[in-house]
RNA sequence: GGGUGCUUAGCUCAGCUGGAAGAGCGUCGCCUUUACACGGCGAAGGUCGGGGGUUCGAUCCCCUCAGCACCCACCA
């Protein structure tokens, strides 16, 4: 084995070699453990993100596959509409071209050539960050079998009435010109103005002022609202007002939407450019007036001057020729919440358009109970809430886009404008029973993207067939996912789920945090902060790093921040740290946490473990010597720590079951990380030594503790492959013939639980009392600056029976740990020399001074550790003292405190007998 | 306007049903000890955001204030 671990030799050799065994698919028996991975955009990249999520579920999977379940990761991508269709356009307009030059059908074609172009991205990405799906069974959502199952749920849907079609006020994209949904919306607060704009009355002098944030739409005008109990205006309800600019006349009404304080307390009511004005409208028998096109221009229903003038062209001049005329009152400064696209980033209108919506009521109550009754299991659990207040308020879904890239409404119309739904023409036709000569057109629209991904957990597994996979593996076991799509998404399939198959999707699900960046921020490409998750396993250089980050940006002024930014934060580019330490890193970031920064110092740590451990399977198959194994029936002797151990695996892997159980892999790579470093190489490691290079060790010890070194390893490397699995079957085929065991890859071994090992207590009092030993002498060492090579004298104090047996036991230990010769113990009433002093419980380990410690440097140490033990005697004291707490307390915590209070005494009296000895000693 | 989460060592974060404050990174000493300098050994460092309450006892439960972040919402 090579001194470092060096994880570009290897890891693609591995996972080819996984591959070639069909080790990622089902094995068909076992109890079923199924994942569907988050379909991502087919024509996107991984991004850290991505990574840490795949990460999480494939520790999960590799965990119950190991365990012995039947798992399917089920693999896969979306056709993601808006986002795939912008890119395609993009490149289009890059060319000199566009979507509409092509034509529907050559630019849906032309979607399908960048897909297939760009398909194996993401699962390059996946495979060499080792991600265990079934590449067999990838799906993407406008397959023809995923497609079928779209327009089967359409057509049922559509059938009990639960899709219909309606000209509704929705939210309107004028750069991409489609429809969105309302989650598709941005709203946030920016600077701009409210205009107080005088309404004259049509019948006599005077006028009211009405306040608004959107002159342009005056000509949609269809009244002015004032409240009914308003002292102001009360008078005035029921005037006619001359619209501005028209010469149309429009009412004042009462309506008591309108908030008095606000603005003038009179609002003009523009029922079809505005939400609430349709609502006010529809209560007042407005007429909707639609003044807009589709790409926001005015329409031809305007007076002639402000034809075809884009929204905010004719705001300014409907502002300008406003007060050329005196009818502006004052403009005042407000942060109005604008609406924007999600994707475009496109400032929205309320425009009056015939779309398809999703009546969601009916299916929102039995997806609402499924969680209340805990079919479904949110985690952590205060998503549930989270989801539970946006399904109670849920509105009809608008599933129509007026996009080209997506699934294809299955409705036809007629001559005569009659709609009919079939899962083809054909059946569309006889449903309607339209004659055969009768020619259809097929409506232009295709769905939200969401639309099919609300049915990924059952369209990947072929229903609606009775397929074996439907039967096996829905409902899938987890969902893992972040809080950004639990509206989009998670609620969505939750309700198809339930009403197609009859059963939740999924049992539980895992919402984790989101990733960012060092500083907290979001990753994003015009932050100039991404970092590609395979730049930190294969390394990136500063230039190259420079170049990614700056090129393609959408606001180049950026460019000098985000140069300046990345030079500070990676002078050197990055290292090749591997794909385990970028998994270890993520497992040890997904706490339940929902910000979680990501940094790369975390990575270099996680990389620092791999090389620990590489070195540790080192250490062990140098010394295991191809025998190792138990299996020659040759006689094993352990030692304590041996046994020690052996009960320390048990309890880590307690530690990682539970850390399983409740999806907390930061605690899962805690514990591995703590035994593995702290436990397995600081001591267990280091006392083997003593055994295997001693000349006068039996050979069955020496026998015992070779086992027990490739046992554990091999145990250990088990324990952690869902995490690092590379690594872990690395030195797991090396060490495979030592420790005896069969199999083809540990990724089929199985995983170890904490019961198949024994749990010693009394090897673990001795060790403590070992470890308690060492760790006095070392302290005195480190203070004192003694050479670790220097062998020094010990001499016990107080020694009890017990810890005469104890140093026999264990001298050997004792003196490679902790560099000393044997210690001399002192018979009681037997002078002590001058020394420095370290304590366990009763007993005084005394390293004499003699020149090598300085006395006033351990007087200092000493009345340090004095004060300590009397402040915490102090606190514990005045808690006995307390009447109350002795009698209301568990008698346990009373006599854990009383037995503390005693050691302390004890400790604070034994150091005060050295510092008076030291003390005299400066003094002499 | 409503709601959620967060505030613990210089930094990033753990801390199970309330019972002697932890890790990683960083910092400071010492060390070329034959698994590992991507290392070993030792050390320093915290009034657990402020205030109040419940309790024998609060980082943990309740109230309140402050700050940060996010989600939802129709105030023109």
């Amino acid at each position: 084995m090579d001194k470092a671990y060096s994880p570009a030799a290897i890891e693609s050799r591995i996972y080819a070699r996984w591959e070639s065994l069909g080790a990622f698919k089902p094995a068909g028996v076992g109890p079923a453990y199924s994942i569907v991975i988050p379909p991502p955009n087919v024509t996107g990249t991984l991004h850290m993100g991505h990574a840490f999520q795949n990460t999480i579920m494939d520790a999960l999977i590799r965990h119950r596959r190991m365990q012995g379940f039947d798992t399917l990761w089920q693999p896969g991508t979306d056709h993601a509409g808006i986002a795939t269709q912008m890119v395609v356009e993009r490149q289009l307009n890059a060319q000199g071209s566009s979507r509409v030059e092509l034509g529907r059908d050559a630019f849906v074609e032309r979607v399908w050539q960048w897909k297939r172009q760009s398909g194996d991205t993401i699962s390059n990405q996946m495979r060499r960050l080792g991600a265990s799906v079934d590449w067999s069974r990838e799906r993407f959502t406008m397959d023809p079998e995923l497609s079928r199952t779209v327009t089967e749920v359409f057509v049922r849907l559509y059938r009990e009435g639960l899709i219909y079609r309606g000209k509704r006020l929705v939210n309107w994209d004028p750069v991409l010109k489609t429809a969105l949904s309302d989650l598709e919306v941005v709203a946030e607060a920016e600077n701009g103005s409210l205009w107080h704009l005088r309404y004259p009355f049509a019948d006599g002098p005077g006028h009211v002022v009405v306040a608004t944030t959107r002159p342009e739409t005056m000509f949609g005008d269809a009244a002015v609202a004032v409240h009914p109990d308003d002292e102001r205006y009360r008078a005035l309800i029921g005037r006619r007002l001359r619209l501005p600019l028209t010469g149309r006349d429009i009412a004042l009404i009462a309506d008591t939407f309108v908030d008095p304080t606000f603005g003038s307390g009179c609002v003009k009511i523009t029922p079809a450019h505005d939400f609430n004005d349709y609502e006010i409208g529809v209560r007042h028998g407005l007429p909707l007036l639609n003044v807009m096109t589709t790409d926001a221009r005015l329409t031809d229903e305007v007076p002639a001057p402000y034809r075809g003038l884009d929204r905010f062209d004719a705001r300014a001049r409907i502002v300008a020729d406003l007060e050329a005329q005196g009818l502006v009152e004052r403009i005042e400064p407000h942060q109005p919440m604008v609406p924007r696209g999600d994707r475009s980033h496109a400032i929205l209108e309320p425009l009056l358009t015939d779309q398809w919506f999703v009546r969601i009521a009916p299916l929102a109550q039995p997806a609402v109970r499924a969680v209340e009754d805990g079919r479904i299991r949110f985690v952590p659990e205060h998503w549930s809430g989270v989801y539970f207040e946006w399904m109670r308020n849920i509105k009809d879904w608008c599933i129509s886009r007026q996009l080209w890239w997506g699934h294809r409404i299955p409705a036809w119309y007629d001559p005569h404008g009659g709609v009919h739904v079939g899962r083809d023409e054909d059946e569309a036709r006889a449903s309607g029973g339209i004659d055969p000569g009768v020619a259809l057109r097929r409506d232009e629209d295709v769905l939200d993207t969401w639309f099919s991904s609300a049915l990924w957990p059952f369209s990947t597994q072929g229903w609606p067939e009775p397929t074996r996979e439907m039967a096996v593996y829905y409902p899938t076991s987890a969902l893992i996912t972040g809080f950004d799509i639990i509206f989009f998404w998670v609620a969505r399939m939750i309700m198809m789920g339930l009403k197609f198959t009859g059963a939740v999707p999924f049992r539980e699900v895992y919402v984790h945090g989101l990733i960012r960046d060092h500083d907290g921020q979001k990753m994003s490409k015009s932050k100039g902060n991404v970092i590609d998750p395979l730049d930190i396993v294969d390394g990136i250089g500063l230039d190259a790093l420079l170049a990614k980050r700056t090129t393609g940006l959408m606001q180049p002024q950026m460019r000098p921040a985000i140069e300046r930014a990345t030079r500070t934060q990676f002078p050197q580019g990055i290292a090749a740290f591997g794909a385990d330490a970028l998994r270890l890193s993520f497992a040890s970031l997904a706490t339940m946490s929902r910000d979680l920064r990501f940094e790369l110092a975390r990575v270099e740590g996680c990389r620092n473990f791999c090389n620990k451990l590489w070195n540790a399977a080192r250490y062990v198959l140098l010394n295991a010597e191809g025998d190792g194994g138990a299996d020659h029936g040759a006689e094993l002797e352990f030692s304590v720590a041996d046994r020690w151990i052996r009960s320390r695996l048990a309890a880590t892997l307690a530690r990682v079951e539970a850390g399983f159980a409740d999806y907390r892999l930061d605690a899962v790579a805690a514990a591995l990380y703590e035994f593995t470093w702290h436990e397995f190489c600081d001591w267990y490691v280091e006392s083997t030594k003593t055994v295997l290079q001693a000349q006068d060790a039996r050979e069955a010890q020496k026998r015992g503790t070779r086992y027990t070194l490739v046992d554990t390893l091999e145990t250990l490397l088990r324990a952690l492959h869902p995490l690092a699995p590379f690594i872990s079957e690395e030195i797991w085929q090396r060490a495979r013939e030592s420790a005896g065991v069969a199999g083809e890859t540990i990724m089929l071994a199985v995983y170890p639980r904490a019961t198949d090992l024994p749990s010693d207590p009394q090897a673990e009092l001795e060790m403590a009392w070992v470890r308690q030993f060492v760790l006095g002498i070392r302290q005195i060492r480190g203070e004192m600056d003694i050479a670790p090579s220097r062998r020094i004298d010990v001499v016990l104090q107080n020694a009890a029976a017990t810890d005469i047996a104890l140093l026999d036991r264990n001298l050997k230990y004792l003196q490679r740990l902790a560099g000393i010769e044997v210690p001399r113990v002192l018979a009681p009433g037997e002078p002590a020399p001058i020394a420095a002093v370290a304590l366990l419980g009763a007993l005084e380990i005394l390293v004499p001074m003699a020149g090598l410690i300085d006395p006033s440097a351990e007087r200092e140490r000493l009345a340090k550790r004095q004060r300590k033990a009397q402040a915490d005697l102090q606190k514990l004291q005045a808690k006995a003292q307390n009447a109350e707490f002795v009698r209301n307390a568990p008698a346990d915590v009373v006599a854990k405190d009383a037995a503390r209070i005693a050691e302390l005494q004890t400790e604070i009296g034994q150091l005060q007998r050295q510092a008076a000895r030291v003390h005299a000693l400066l003094a002499g």
